[in-house]
Parts: structure tokens; sequence; C-alpha cells
DNA sequence: ATTCTGACTTTTGTTTCCTGAAGTCAGAGT
DNA sequence: ACTCTGACTTCAGGAAACAAAAGTCAGAAT
């Protein structure tokens, strides 16, 4: 990464208490939070299936369905099973689902150092090719590491067209 | 999310302990460690510039800069300025580089969720485009989080061609 | 040889996160 | 009305992560 024009000189700038990274690991920076939310991308939905599935105790899977739920990442939604009386289950929602890039990207950075022998894949249902996370501009370009700048963004017009 | 194959019945098969997920967040799963290797990112490589520069005390400071040297992503190297004794910087390895994916993910995420008004953004340095991440297949194609199929993957021939 | 400094490390105490076990509770079934 | 069950919630205790402050220590400077 370059640090460009005002950014340019580290020393003089701060991003403490306002870099979304923060913000984002504040929300997913639990162990377990992340794996809470693999387990709802891979469709679980129900609370005993969550704490089965991810192997965490009843409390920490209540506890961070309830923070995730919270934050916006999932939503709770009312359902019944025949016989049984009204429950709520726990779906993703559109903050939930835009959290994709960061589950894959964990998986194949695990699967690549941390892991060996990985059971699963992840293929393009269209296609069938292997499906992975990549860093690229909004021209199409393949962008690595270094080729990013680091720029201040000029404020953006409030409500209007973006 | 589609499950697939001897996967498609996600009561019969268990990802404790083997989800390369779960790996990767152990190394970087704490809330400081990312923010940490944020910092690498953006070049700075001293032990003060760390914890003046993502506002952490020196021992979490140095904590999560062994434990991130310990599992590769970070590499201690010796410098020496005028007058000074020699030390060690923390440099980027290849693996450290590899999780820009994630860390741009985590930014891209916070910054439409989790924050308001973020001050920095990424641009190509060829072309001057914004940089984000993207789920594609090795086709090339745009991949969304419901045309994700999920299979069991054939053991790889051990050290062979890929 | 001694001092001094900057780069860590250790210590101490607090907060956060976790587990296992026990408790609660809405409402379907009888 | 009463019981029963599945889905959580609460409680008690322990481990990990954190901050603040004090301590260590290699080697340049004198």
């Amino acid at each position: 990464m370059q640090l460009k024009g005002g950014l340019a000189d580290r020393t003089r700038w701060s991003a403490i208490g306002t870099c979304p990274i923060e913000k984002a690991m504040h929300v997913v920076g639990s162990r377990n939070a992340m794996v809470i939310m693999r387990e709802a991308m891979y469709g679980t939905t129900r609370f005993d299936d969550f704490a089965e599935r991810v192997g965490m105790s009843p409390a920490t899977t209540s506890s961070n369905l309830k923070l995730l739920t919270q934050s916006g990442l999932l939503e709770r939604r009312p359902y019944q099973v025949a016989g049984a009386r009204t429950r709520d289950e726990y779906v993703l929602t559109e903050a939930g689902i835009d959290l994709m890039p960061v589950i894959l990207g964990l998986f194949d950075w695990g699967s690549k150092y941390a892991s060996d022998a990985v059971g699963v894949e992840f293929v393009h249902a269209d296609c069938g090719a292997q499906v992975d996370v990549q860093v690229t501009c909004d021209a199409g370009h393949h962008v690595t590491q270094d080729q990013i700048q680091v720029r201040a963004r000029r404020p953006q017009p409030k409500e209007s067209a973006r």
C-alpha cells in the first residue's frame, strides 16, 4: 500500500476509533461470531442447530446470536413446525450476506496457511469453477497489495445520487 | 450457498475443529490482531509506531506482534538507525500480504454498515479506480452468495503438480 | 567501564468471553 | 387446567485478552 497526499506521513493522522476495520471487528471480531456467520451461510437457522454445528454451549450461542441480531447481520423470523409452538429462526440479512467476502477470505487464507486437507470446496453453481475472493478495482483490474493507494476521501454529498 | 452431494444433509457432517475459518480466526481473530495487520499493511514496521498508531498498550502490542510473528504473518528483520543499537522491525510475509482480501473485506463491510464518514479510500495505483473485494469464480464470473455450491473436495495428490 | 536510551517484557488487576449446569417459559397437547 | 417440550436464559466459575505501570536489557555514547 502507498499512502498518498495528506496521508503520506503516517505520523500525522490517526485511525483510532474511526477505522471501519475496528468497527467491523467489534461486531464480528470474536472468534466464535465469525464461525456462527459461517454456519448461517451454510443455511442453518435454528438455535439448537447452530449450537450443535458450531460446537458451542447454548450460552455462547445465545449471546453471539443476540449480538449479531442487534448488529443487523441476522434477523429473527417466526416459524412453526407442526405440533410445536411458534419460534424464531435466525436468517441472514443483506448486511449478513455482505460479509460473504470476509468469510470466504478467511476460508481461503485458512486453507492455505492454517489447515491441512480441507474437506469442502466452493464452486460457482452456473459454471462449476472454483470460487474465491479477489481484490480488484472498479475498472476490473486485478490489484495486488503494493498497487493500492490510500488516499483521503473528500466528503460525499449527503443523501443525493451517488 | 447450496450444500451439494454428501454435504447436502447438514446434520450428517461436522466442521468443528477442521474448518479453515476457525483456524484463521484463531490466529487473527482477536479484535486487536486484525487492527495490527491493517497497520502493517499501511507500512508500519516498528514497535512503538504500532503501539501508538493502533492505540494499544505496549503489552498488548507485544503479545499480538509475537503471535502474528509465530503464526507467520509477520517476520522480524534487523535494522539500525544511526546512533542507535540494532533492532528488529516487523514486516509482512507472503502469508501476511495474503490476508489483504480479508482486511479489505472488513474495511468495505465496516464502511457500509458500521461507520459514518470514512476518511480514507483505496484506489488502484495504475488506473485510479476504486478498489474493493469481490467474490468471483475462476472463470471470471461475479458470484453471489446464493450461487455458491458447497461440495466435498476429493483428496488432492500429496505434493505433486496441482 | 559506566551511563543512558529506546524497545520491548513482566507484573498486577480488570474486563471480556467462554463452558457446563441449572433454570425459565410460551404454548401445543391432553 | 395441567403437563410437557424444545428453545432459549441465567448463574457460577475459569481462561483469555486487555491496560497501566514498573522492570529489563543490548549496545551506542561518553
